[in-house]
RNA sequence: GGAGAGGUGGCCGAGUGGUCGAAGGCGCACGCCUGGAAAGCGUGUAUACCUCUAAAGGGUAUCGAGGGUUCGAAUCCCUCUCUCUCCGCCA
């Protein structure tokens, strides 16, 4: 959610960046109804306080009067209270209702994108930020996509999920679950290398903690829930990560906060279908390493950079051929100012798959989260930053693609000492 | 799941209808003292919103959450929630 003031002041560069977002109509309706809604709340405001401080001040004389035995008097100003009550609770609900719907048209306004975030509509207009300049693997035709490798070497079952649960739900096996363990693994020490502490967090989030990552409401149906006990199955580490400083104000000189996890990931994915979901390409439950940064205004930009750099240097120690997106005002996610996709090329089905995404929410999470430091004797919002370090899936699909060769999978050394074993056959 | 007890400021803890945003202590910050430190002394030490905005000041709300009673609620009543103890169940 964005700052109030920050609309207030800067009227002219929100209106710009819901442009930039291909935003119904340039948002200047919503955003005026806003201002104009906060402005009744406000009024009301201090009208209700100049009441409610005109009943204080009236209950004490009541009080006093009784003490001093003046029953009459007393009884007779007990009116006037009454009077103002009414009022009060006139003024209350004006308040209230103006707050609401003021709540309501903010929660509908995106992050305003970073100036450096293209203009465009589709994934089709993002920038490619870093380019693969080396040659990309050529296996020829005889190259198997992962779905059929999988049932060669015996890797991961979908339709053994199928009857488990329903359909995308892997389920690894052998070799298959050993190297999925073995790249958790590996992501997790990288970051903790990296400074990142580490957090085993619930997989279950409440609603208030789901509001305050965004969650919901924009993408309730994208999450499982389980109704009988109000919980939502969590669709990312960020939300548990992140919603640690729900309503905490940081101490300055722990600056920047980094936390990392490993959690699975439960998405329902409605709507998606097609060949571009077979195999690990898009399922509903998936294991993922998150990183998150709770990071100073100033500096939250160069904590980007870092964790670009980290996920980089996972993909270069995987061998794993990549580029780097900066995605359009179109692709942008709703509360990002800023985000990179990192795509591997996977070598069967000739195409990149999306294997992280590093985004910059600055205040927009922490508004929500209420999550801040002491600047002096006033407190600001901090920025958050979240990125994947990296998701499984499709990270397994590209190394049993593009490692495949006729004797079996050739893993990257970097696996060796998690795995056990250098290929799978 | 059953029975009981309880949630007060960063922490401990007092407060059972009136001037209580809340005694006292600890902690923390600053100052005095000191060669330096400790001790001691003094001062300060929540959050949000409104007003005003350069700052100061003023106002309102908040004693787990919400609602109610009352001129007036941390204090009384109701609902919810969380924690603890005992019993049951159990990896």
């Amino acid at each position: 959610m964005l700052e109030l003031n920050y609309i207030k002041k800067n009227k002219e560069k929100v209106l710009q960046g819901l442009r930039i977002r291909n935003f119904p109509e340039g948002g200047l309706d919503i955003i005026n109804n806003i201002l104009s809604f906060d402005e009744v709340r406000r009024n009301a405001q201090t009208e209700l306080d100049n009441n409610l401080a005109e009943s204080k001040k009236l209950a004490k004389q009541i009080g006093g009067l009784f003490k001093q035995g003046k029953g009459e008097e007393a009884t007779a100003m007990k009116a006037q209270v009454a009077l103002l009550k009414e009022k009060t609770k006139a003024l209350e609900a004006k308040m209230e209702e103006a707050k609401a719907q003021m709540e309501e048209l903010l929660l509908a306004v995106p992050n305003v994108p970073h100036q450096s975030v293209p203009a465009g509509k589709t994934s089709e207009d993002n920038e490619v930020y870093q380019a693969w300049d080396k040659p990309l693997p050529d296996l020829g035709d005889k190259a198997k996509p992962h779905w059929e490798l999988a049932k060669q070497y015996n890797i991961f079952d979908l339709e053994l999920g199928v009857k488990i649960a329903g359909a995308g739900f892997p389920v690894f096996r052998g070799k298959g679950a050993r190297l999925e363990r073995a790249l958790i693994n590996f992501f997790l020490d990288e970051a903790s290398k990296a400074g990142y502490e580490e957090i085993i967090p619930p997989l279950m989030a409440n609603e208030a903690t789901a509001r305050a990552t965004g969650q919901l409401p924009d993408k309730e149906g994208q999450m499982y829930y389980v109704g009988k006990d109000d919980f939502y199955l969590i669709p990312t580490a960020e939300v548990p990560l992140t919603n640690i400083y729900r309503n905490v104000i940081v101490d300055k000189k722990d600056f920047p906060i980094k936390l990392t996890g490993y959690t699975p990931c439960f998405r329902r994915e409605a709507g998606s279908y097609g060949a571009h979901v077979r195999g690990l390409n898009r399922v509903h439950q998936f294991d993922k390493v998150e990183i998150v940064q709770i990071a100073h205004p100033d500096k939250s930009y160069e904590r980007l950079n870092e964790m670009l750099e980290h996920v980089a240097s996972l993909l270069d120690q995987l061998e794993l051929p990549y580029r780097i997106l900066r995605l359009c005002g179109g692709d942008i996610g709703f509360t990002s100012a800023l985000t990179f996709d990192f795509e591997v090329w996977s070598a069967a089905q000739k195409r990149w798959l999306e294997v992280s995404s590093v985004s910059n929410f600055e205040t927009y999470q922490s508004n929500r989260l209420k999550a801040r430091f002491k600047e002096g004797k006033k407190s600001r919002l901090v920025h958050t930053l979240n990125g994947s370090a990296l998701a499984l899936p499709r990270i397994m699909a590209a190394l049993l693609e593009n490692k495949q060769t006729e004797n079996g999978i050739e893993l990257p050394e970097v696996l060796h000492r998690y795995t056990g074993f250098e290929r799978i056959d």
